[in-house]
DNA sequence: TAGGCCATCTGGTCCT
DNA sequence: AGGACCAGATGGCCTA
């Protein structure tokens, strides 16, 4: 295919300079620069589409680490996020809590006694699946109101 | 049927 | 210039 040598009609302002193409390159050029940009624009589409399917790719690994309480239905992107943020909280304060604990012993003694399964509920207020979710089974060895929901 | 969530398209902006 | 990222618009699907 003969492409337009000027370039005149790819800057976007019209010129009155001749093509060297030829008289009939004012239609040829301009449904060719259509062409490319509905190229572009399908070349970025398909790149969007692909991001969005990464990024989608990466709550789907999230989820999995975050805990779910046994919920049927799957978080939501926000709700992933949410989730994860409280659960990050909540393994921080652990961390620091088991750092001011000089002796793992200590630290177990401490939780324990504060520890009443019945009592704790995940953030839809649904009870949680302390028995099938061992996540839940360790996290949740901890203080309830140091993991809630962030907002 | 309304509302929530999502995928996709699109145009704009920023960065390399 | 081209790619990455972002936000708004739109339409489809699902559920209460």
């Amino acid at each position: 295919m003969k492409t337009c040598k000027a370039g005149h009609l790819d800057s976007g302002i019209e010129s009155d300079v001749q093509c060297r193409s030829g008289p009939g390159c004012v239609v040829k050029c301009s449904s060719e620069r259509m062409e490319n940009a509905a190229k572009r624009r399908l070349a970025a589409n398909a790149r969007e589409r692909r991001r969005m399917q990464g990024l989608n790719t990466a709550f789907d690994r999230l989820r999995k680490v975050v805990p779910q309480w046994g919920q049927d239905k799957k978080l939501s992107k926000y709700e992933t996020l949410q989730m994860a943020l409280s659960y990050i909280m909540a393994l921080t304060r652990i961390l620091a809590e088991a750092e001011r604990y000089s002796t793992e012993r200590e630290w177990i003694s401490l939780h324990c006694e504060h520890f009443h399964p019945e009592s704790y509920h995940h953030y839809t207020g649904q009870k949680m699946a302390m028995d099938s979710d061992p996540y839940a089974q360790r996290i949740f060895n901890y203080h309830p109101e140091h993991f809630q929901i962030a907002n």
